[in-house]
DNA sequence: CAAAATTAGTTTGTATACAAGATAATATAG
DNA sequence: CTATATTATCTTGTATACAAACTAATTTTG
C-alpha cells in the first residue's frame, strides 16, 4: 500500500498501458500497431504530409517516426516519397491497401474507447476527456 | 482536427508522456528515470521482495524487470541476492546509498503531481485519481 | 522416487520514446 | 555568390514494454 499508487505519473502510465494493451489486440488481427493505425488515421484525409507533420499531429518524436514510418512502407501501409519542390522533406501517403483498411479501424477504436471507459457515466467521459486535455497541455 | 484527438488511447498516451517526462527531468539529478524510482519506492520499506513481487506490485512485466533490475545492481541502487529458500527467485533490496535518495525523490515526486495536475481543482485532483484507478482496473 | 508439470527468471526479438550527433539540402548573410 | 546558419530527416545509444522461447529449480504424480 505504498504511495506510489497514488502517483498521478504511475497511474497514468497504468491507464496507458491498458489502453494501449486493448486497442493492441484489437488491431493485432490488421496487422498493425497502435502507433501505425495512429499514423493512418492523420494521413486518411490527407494527399500527402511531410514526417514533421506527422510528427506535429501525432505528437511523435522526429527520431521515433523515422523507423515507424520505414516499417510502415515495408509493409505497404505508406508510400513515402520525396519531395521535388524541397528535397530534405518527404512526402507521405497512405496507400490504397491501408485506406480500404479505415472505416474497419474507425471501429475497433471506438469499441476500444468504450470498453476503456465502460466503468464511467457519459458525463464523467467527457469530464475525463476534459482533463486528459488539460494535463497534456 | 481529426478524430483521433477524441481517442482515450491517444490522451491518455500523451497525457502519460507528460507526466513520464516531468518526472524523468526532476530524476535526472539523482541518475534515476521514473521506472528505476518506482522500483525503489515500493523496495524502501521492505526486507527484500523478489522478482515477481516486485512484478506484482509495480504492474510490470518480468521481462522488463529483469533488464531494470540488472542495470540497478549494476548501478549500485539494489543488491540482488539468490533466494536460499528457493534458488529460482532472488530476494532484491534497496542499497543504502539508494535509501539515503528516497526523501528526496518523494519531493520530486510530489512536484511532479502538483506541476502535472495544477490545471485541476482539488475536487477535480480526486475525481481524476478516482477514475484513472477505475480505468486501469 | 523418477517423469511430468509448474514456477521464477532470463534471453531474444520487435516496437516505441527520446536525447544527441550526423547528414544533406536549403536559406541567408555579407 | 560563397561561407554560415538553419532545417528535415536519419542514425545511434539507452530505456522501457511485452510476447515467446529457454533454463534452472521445485513441486506434483503415478
Amino acid at each position: 500500500m505504498s504511495e506510489h499508487e497514488e502517483c498521478f505519473v504511475f497511474l497514468l502510465g497504468k491507464a496507458y498501458q491498458k489502453a494501449h494493451g486493448l486497442l493492441k489486440k484489437k488491431l493485432l488481427p490488421f496487422g498493425l500497431t497502435p502507433v501505425q493505425h495512429l499514423i493512418l488515421a492523420v494521413l486518411r484525409d490527407e494527399e500527402a504530409l511531410s514526417s514533421a507533420e506527422i510528427s506535429e499531429r501525432t505528437v511523435m518524436d522526429s527520431a521515433t517516426l523515422s523507423g515507424v514510418l520505414d516499417r510502415m512502407a515495408e509493409a505497404g501501409l505508406v508510400k513515402k516519397e520525396e519531395n521535388p519542390e524541397d528535397r530534405r522533406s518527404l512526402r507521405v501517403s497512405i496507400t490504397a491497401r491501408a485506406r480500404k483498411m479505415m472505416d474497419d479501424l474507425a471501429e475497433q477504436r471506438k469499441a476500444v474507447n468504450e470498453e476503456l471507459t465502460s466503468v464511467l457515466s457519459l458525463e464523467e467521459k467527457l469530464l475525463f476527456k476534459r482533463m486528459l486535455k488539460d494535463i497534456k497541455g
